[in-house]
DNA sequence: GCAACTGGTCCTATTATAAGACCAAAGGAA
DNA sequence: TTCCTTTGGTCTTATAATAGGACCAGTTGC
């Protein structure tokens, strides 16, 4: 009675819910946007158990979505940094901030909000084709590959 | 020690990872968005069990991600359509979607993969600024919002 | 030198998930 | 019409995950 793995899904969907797909993984990756990158502020900020946080943190690192670096501010502590494989991550937290901005907020009700360096909130991703026209949903299907299933 | 809850999170991130953000509710919506409307549909796919996936479905039509429509075949079962918000989804799907591509597996292993009506596999998505500029992380910040935190 | 801070581990109570038995309504074949 | 199968669930039980907090060692600040 394990929980249900999707490690060796031929689906990239899946395979990418297993690894981060949890209640917290997505939250601390997040944070680290935001720039938070020490234990304690991860801990305070997203008022987790620390137990949690130290297995959340343990599998993001072994992921390779955040590496352990020296504190910048030189003390003996160390930190998670995003790493390349974390960054690439930006489109997704994109997606569901602005899914939650559409639909899950009252009509004037207060939520941050992203934006770019001049202050000018940003537009709405965009899926291009190949030659660069705007894709919706529509426009796009799954190439099933054989084999297994799952 | 319920289960940590942001859906009164000032964040959009934060409260729509509370809404959609479980073990199985996306997955149900990537497989809406592959055309699978009927409970027995969903549960064979997924290999879940059947209590989880009544729970899954009921709460997301509450959510008003999915809805309750006449079979299309006619008979006097009911199916599962993706509504507006649903649809919506799209890009946070493929978010995920691309970014397992590129980083959970290994070269040449089998996946599945999102192609236009040519054929074409589609590109990555992109995040505009206003004026139609391309951004990435480096190049946004989110603009807090006063008042309550989480 | 000592108190407080940091970054954890470990334990317990509660909640969620997995697996499957069970059931009622609908559909299909004879 | 009758009986069997399919569909779409509910309910129960065992196991796994999460929340909350006690506890602890090493580091820092005073």
């Amino acid at each position: 009675m394990k929980r249900t793995g999707f490690s060796e899904a031929d689906c990239p969907v899946a395979r990418a819910l297993d690894a981060i797909g949890d209640w917290w993984s997505l939250l601390i990756v997040r944070d680290a946007f935001d720039g938070l990158r020490r234990f304690g502020d991860f801990q305070k900020n997203l008022g987790i158990a620390k137990g949690m946080l130290s297995t959340r943190l343990r599998k993001l690192v072994e992921l390779d979505v955040l590496e352990l670096v020296p504190a910048s501010d030189g003390s003996a502590y160390q930190e998670y940094a995003l790493t390349r494989r974390g960054r690439d991550l930006f489109p997704v937290i994109v997606g569901l901030r602005q899914w939650g901005e559409a639909h899950l907020y009252a009509r004037g009700e207060a939520h941050s909000d992203l934006v770019d360096q001049t202050g000018q909130p940003v537009g709405p991703l965009v899926l291009p084709s190949r030659t660069g026209r705007p894709l919706t949903w529509s426009d796009t299907k799954v190439r099933k590959v054989g084999a297994r299933k799952r």
